[in-house]
RNA sequence: GGCCACGUGGCGGAGUGGUUACGCAACGGUCUGCAAAACCGUGUACCCCGGUUCAAUUCCGGGCGUGGCCUCCA
């Protein structure tokens, strides 16, 4: 099938021809390691993992590089680092932080569903490269040291601002900043810099005496060349990247290797707002990953949810990040895996074979529907339309294929579909029925999440409050207070079989009355023709 | 000030030069002792003004509005 992308430095959408097709490689520029990553910087990490997924399912997963970087030296992680270990020497500080919040990353967007990508470079493994490349462009005449720096020239460049499409005439007139009196032209750009004492600091390139380190554009050059050459097929990032940072690695990149282009394809994923507002501290709505998977508005959200309200627009549009939005989704996904894990479930002991769903999904492709979606620019509005489309016809055939479009998606994982099968059960006597059964389904969210730190100080809270989790089996889980695992589904099997009879016996005010003692309990009766259901109300 | 986007029904959000997007909510119905769920059906739309056209929400121009970038930022 014919993959169309927009490009942002031709403005135009059009078929995409890898350079190599045995080896589709995609460079995006990954988080600056010093802090949370916040709910905007998910979106680019998504974005491109579903277009990862995309390219494997078109070239064969072996085919596609995918490298996204990890920024491990710069301004603010310094910063951060002294301020938050300010006994420890600053490089021992800086390891402490970078690793730190590399971790948080990784099992922040993996709750996402995202897939590894095949490379993450860190910046200070690449000094050499950097180095290498500085050297070249201060040969060639596009670069030149002043001041113990090294500097890049713009006015070398003849398309300088192509991308952005900006001259640089526009760019010096439009200009705000104070321009530091050792450079040529007012844009011109930092490769190189020397370290203040205790700053981290390396030998310098271009015969400078004192030691220093890279700017930031250069890493992103350096790597995406190491790991990917000195052309390559995709470059991505959120659009606020287009300048000044994918401009600079551009002229970077294409003045040290004499190329007509750094990346075929440049795509840009819009903005995120929160409530109809730009996200920011100052404004209160600043909100982590870790946050939204944690407590937000009152409550843990499955990553799938997260994921799925992040899917609903195309990613170039700017996306509105709305309470009531992410609750559409969560309530959506729900839905949809219910209906997955309804196809496998024992009509007797009402478990579920997930062995045999993930089976059943790992032996088809997606749809063509969701494919052709995808294909046109990453269509994901469109792909979701084609999975509800599905959806709507509940039969078995159509279910699985559902499932499998929803695990192309990366929403579908087998935590999820754990976390969406779980029977929560509090003991019937337990004081306060509801705060224990919140605390049930955070643990399972957070299980569901991967977040196992998380899950255990759950364990604790509610070791302290008397009670301790247990699980039976995967579609099962109960809070309990003594031997007695099952005492609450036993209590509740005997009220819905006592309401059934009175039922039968046209006893309607007493078959209520148990209706409303379940409701009380937090149960939710369903009548179907082939019986009485019940579940835990959400 | 310069540059770049965007403006679709109550809400979210695709798409198209003439024909139902879709989802949520709303309304009507089927089912049901009641309720819920499920299913079936219905309605309201394309910011304003001008132009091109047989025909524009869709193309062009102008206006208004919103957002982003120009400084670290996904």
């Amino acid at each position: 099938m014919e993959l169309k992308l927009y490009d942002t430095l031709t403005r135009d959408k059009r078929v995409f021809v890898p350079l190599d097709p045995n080896n589709v490689r995609m460079y995006v520029c990954g988080p600056t390691v010093y802090d949370f990553a916040h709910i905007g910087n998910a979106r680019p990490v998504i974005v491109f993992d579903v277009l990862f997924r995309l390219l494997r399912h078109l070239y064969g997963a072996d085919h596609v590089t995918y490298v996204r970087n990890i920024t491990d030296v710069d301004d603010k992680i310094n910063a951060r680092a002294a301020e938050e270990y300010p006994g420890l020497p600053l490089n021992e500080a800086i390891r402490k932080i970078t690793e730190k919040t590399d971790k948080q990353f990784h099992d922040d967007v993996a709750a996402l569903g995202c897939l590894p990508p095949t490379v993450e470079p860190r910046a200070t493994e690449h000094i050499a490269e950097m180095k290498a490349l500085i050297e070249r462009l201060v040969a060639s005449g596009n670069a030149y040291v002043a001041d113990g720096n090294v500097l890049f020239s713009v006015r070398s460049m003849p398309d300088y601002g192509k991308l952005a499409k900006r001259s640089l005439d526009e760019m010096i007139a439009g200009a705000r900043v104070e321009v530091a009196p050792y450079k040529r032209d007012p844009m011109d750009f930092i490769l190189w810099k020397p370290s203040k004492p205790g700053e981290p600091a390396w030998p310098s390139p271009a015969g400078i005496a004192a030691p220093g380190r890279p700017g930031w554009h250069i890493e992103c050059s350096a790597m995406s060349w190491k790991y990917l050459g000195e052309m390559f097929d995709v470059h991505g990032g959120g659009i606020d990247l287009v300048f000044p940072h994918h401009e600079d690695e551009i002229a970077q990149s294409r003045c040290a290797f004499h190329t007509p282009l750094m990346a075929n394809f440049w795509m840009h994923n819009g903005f995120l707002q929160v409530e109809g507002e730009k996200m920011a501290k100052s404004l209160g709505n600043f909100v982590t990953i870790r946050e939204m998977l944690h407590n937000w508005h009152g409550r843990t959200w499955p990553g799938a949810a997260l994921r799925w309200a992040m899917l609903q627009m195309h990613y170039r549009e700017p996306i509105d990040w709305t309470h009531g939005n992410l609750v559409r989704s969560a309530d959506e996904i729900l839905q949809i895996l219910n209906l997955v894990r309804g196809f496998h479930r024992d009509p007797n002991t009402g478990k579920i074979n997930f062995d045999r769903i993930f089976s059943e999904i790992d032996s088809g492709n997606p749809s063509e529907a969701v494919v052709s979606a995808l294909c046109d620019d990453l269509n994901t509005s469109r792909a979701i339309t084609a999975i509800r489309a599905s959806k709507m016809k509940r039969e078995r055939g159509l279910t699985i294929q559902l499932a499998r479009d929803l695990a192309f998606l990366g929403v579908l994982k087998r935590n999820d579909i754990l976390y969406y099968s779980m029977f929560h059960g509090v003991e019937s006597n337990v004081g306060d029925k509801h705060e224990a059964m919140n605390i049930a389904v955070d643990y399972e969210m957070a299980r569901a999440n991967g977040d196992f730190q998380f899950a255990s100080s759950l364990v604790e809270t509610l070791a302290n409050a008397g009670l301790r989790i247990i699980e039976t089996d995967p579609s099962s889980l109960l809070i309990s207070k003594g031997a007695d695992e099952r005492a609450f589904e036993r209590v509740v099997k005997a009220r819905v079989a006592a309401r059934d009879a009175a039922r039968r016996a046209k006893n309607f005010a007493e078959s209520d009355r148990i209706r409303d003692e379940l409701k009380q309990m937090g149960v939710v009766l369903h009548d179907t023709k082939d019986g009485t259901t019940w579940e835990i109300a959400r």
